[in-house]
DNA sequence: ATGCAGATTGACT
DNA sequence: GTCAATCTGCATA
């Protein structure tokens, strides 16, 4: 199976856009000659200025930089002492800053070394949550800022387009901003962080 | 099934 | 000094 990125063009949209649009297609992670894909299930829009649960809403600093990139590339933080999560940059140049935080996604290739990278064997466990499936798939601050539309980090179309039912929710984890419902869950899947 | 505390470090006030 | 876009293990029911 060959896999084509999808191109710059794709991300140059709002947020709260490229949050819906993201929901059943492919990522992919390319590392030491392994290939591993998921299909994603769940995503959440943060915004800029008009978001108080957005890194970015109080301007730029050392850590959001690539937020205010356009669209296409990778923002990668480390959290909780412990823990990194993926985002993916929206928007044009210039424009709003903003990302969408991956949330979780369904394992269709590469799920032995998904398991190995995460140490555990539940299928159920390895990319339910954006720090989980940060720790399956490799990602962490080295990949911060990369371009996403070729090796070793790129997002696919789903060659066997499944059945997506998309559902909005507030975004979890945070205290701001919780009358925005920018979380996306596709609830046909089983593997998503949190059920609605 | 649901809830809570602890882990652990770096970004920001 | 505070606390985080989280996860885990243990407690209770």
């Amino acid at each position: 199976m060959r896999y084509e990125p999808l191109p710059i063009g794709f991300y140059e949209t709002t947020p709260y856009r490229l949050a819906r649009r993201l929901i059943g297609t492919l990522l992919v992670r390319i590392i030491d000659n392994h290939i591993l894909v998921g299909r994603i299930t769940e995503t959440e829009a943060y915004g800029g200025a008009d978001d108080p649960a957005s890194h970015a809403y109080r301007g730029v600093t050392e850590r959001n930089r690539v937020m205010f990139k356009s669209g296409g590339y990778a923002y990668v933080y480390f959290t909780y002492g412990m823990h990194y999560c993926f985002n993916i940059v929206a928007g044009k140049e210039n424009g709003e800053p903003g990302a969408v935080l991956i949330r979780a996604a369904e394992p269709l290739s590469g799920i032995e070394m998904m398991k190995k990278l995460r140490g555990k064997n539940s299928l159920h466990d390895l990319l339910t949550g954006p720090a989980k499936l940060c720790q399956s798939l490799a990602i962490d601050r080295q990949l911060n800022g990369i371009r996403l539309d070729q090796p070793p980090l790129f997002i696919t179309r789903d060659p066997n387009r499944n059945q997506l039912t998309v559902r909005t929710t507030p975004r979890i984890g945070i205290k701001a901003g919780l009358e925005k419902k920018w979380r996306f869950v596709n609830i046909a899947s089983d593997h998503i962080s949190v059920r609605p």
